[in-house]
DNA sequence: ATTAGTTATATAAAAAAGGTATGGCGCTTT
DNA sequence: AAAGCGCCATACCTTTTTTATATAACTAAT
């Protein structure tokens, strides 16, 4: 079976006649007939009753005439539905997020969506080596993460904002109450929960580093893996924090709150990664471009 | 679009290589480059990525494969479906019927449908006119009828069974209580309900001749346009009425009973009735062979 | 009877698809 | 490093399919 056979088929259905629809599709009529044939002859089945003044659907050709015309409609819109997706307007997106500041993550899916409302997004968290492996695997288009992040090779990434890193604290827990800032020298002894710091890894690193210059090691009670988990710690008054001031403010209503450290201005940078594929399909081509485009201030002090 | 180059397209996706594919296909690897060429010449759009090792779906390949695979199967069933309703195993029956014996015409339809349960069947009583009106265009592809009802011309018929014809009362207007049948000498100043005795229609016709040739005119008291309609006159005491037996047995439990009458032995025979075409679609086909094998002892007397 | 309309058939021309040969490219093997 | 092997793309020719033309058969209306 043809789809040229279809169609010729249906245009006899609609102009009653096979000479009448060979004028219409603008061939000569013998075709028409041949074709008409050869479906008739595929099917086993009388499509039409030949009289002398045109040709009239049989209850199978009825049939078939109501499917072919589904039929067509099918393949119009597949057709548009294969270009949407080339085009990156249609299909699905999938990303993942750790350590990063989420509320700028919404908003950029905020505008890819506003964008392109035809796309399905799949959003999840995770840690940091399931969410790699995903997009290393291709289960994930791209990740947001933080610069200090660990990362597999074969990725490119774009620096989509800075973020102060601060520290976290109850009232209670404050090194420097009433001070804008808090000194180094104030932290000594001050009981701290750390993102990873036993592999000093990331921004804890620096911190680490700097009371170290300071003459003093930091009093480190709990180790926490991620950054939400820290956030609990602090609020439940192990200690003080170190983190992104972002995530700080992505609770509100917490009872902590987060100042900077006098003597050294740390800086943490909210990325976006993804594979370092030659061809990105439509959808993550799009939301890259997105993304080359952000305008940086991601994180603006309220 | 050509179904040949889906078909191809599909191929080299599943073999995961235009060369792989083509030799699925026992084709060459020239022709099927050349089509999947085409089609994406056609879409506009890229559907593989190739590489030195074979080629990989595109997110827009992948749409297009899942489509298409789609599509095959949609193709594959409408043939079937179109040779199913060509056989007649599948389509659509519409059948009327009116003044026939509705038991016989159910008994029809269960056999039909024992045989053909794909078939939808369409059925409706109505009025003669409206019926056979619905008959010539098509509306109805078979009607129940009976042997006296008027009928246009270019209508065949098949007889289907034989139904006495007898005279309905209740207890208190029985004309000759106690006898098996009634004399039609009992019949003399009763008062009768006849089907359109007022246009001498069908078999009132004959039971009003019988009467005349007995030497008196009956008195009709009501002229009754439908056998339900006279069954309920009958039952309300109006007078009794004259219809075919099977009339009267679809009507178990009611206060009205049947005796024939003793001089004559009316008959009346229900028929269907359909258009003289000589091309008739599958369901319609199969359901006129059965009614053709129908085994005429449709009326049996219980 | 003629005419105008239909479908079906035969044959030549055109178009499309398939086959063969070949080249470029990247990887693996020698 | 060079050769070999698999892949895809291209050029060119052959085969098949489709189309166009001409024509016949048929029916209803003029």
């Amino acid at each position: 079976m043809n789809f040229k056979q279809l169609e010729y088929f249906a245009a006899v259905a609609e102009a009653g006649s096979i000479s009448g629809a060979s004028r219409q599709l603008h061939v000569a009529q013998p075709p028409v007939s041949r074709q008409l044939a050869l479906l008739e002859d595929e099917l086993g089945v009388c499509l039409f009753l030949r009289n002398n003044k045109g040709v009239e659907l049989t209850e199978a050709g009825r049939r078939l005439y109501r499917h072919s015309r589904q039929m067509f409609q099918d393949l119009r819109s597949m057709a548009e539905n294969v270009r949407e997706v080339d085009a990156g307007v249609r299909g699905e997106l999938k990303l993942g997020i750790v350590y990063s500041d989420i509320r700028m993550a919404i908003e950029m899916m905020r505008e890819y969506h506003g964008l392109y409302p035809q796309v399905e997004l799949y959003v999840r968290m995770g840690s940091p080596a399931d969410l790699l492996d995903d997009l290393d695997r291709g289960e994930l288009h791209a990740l947001f993460l933080r610069s200090q992040s660990e990362r597999a090779c074969g990725l490119r990434e774009k620096v989509l904002g800075e973020d102060p890193l601060e520290l976290v604290m109850r009232r209670e827990t404050d090194p420097a109450p009433g001070q804008e800032a808090v000194p180094i020298q104030a932290l000594r002894d001050v009981p701290m929960c750390l993102l990873r710091s036993d592999d000093l890894w990331g921004y804890s690193r620096d911190l680490v580093g700097e009371c170290r210059r300071a003459g003093f090691a930091p009093r480190v009670v709990c180790h926490c893996y991620d950054t939400p988990m820290e956030l609990q710690m602090v609020q439940a008054g192990f200690g003080i924090g170190f983190l992104p001031k972002s995530i700080v403010d992505a609770h509100p209503g917490s009872p902590v709150y987060s100042k900077p450290v006098l003597e050294f201005a740390a800086k943490s940078h909210p990325i976006l990664v993804w594979r370092n594929d030659p061809y990105q399909s439509g959808c993550v081509g799009r939301f890259l471009e997105l993304a080359g485009a952000w305008h940086g201030d991601c994180f603006r002090v309220p």
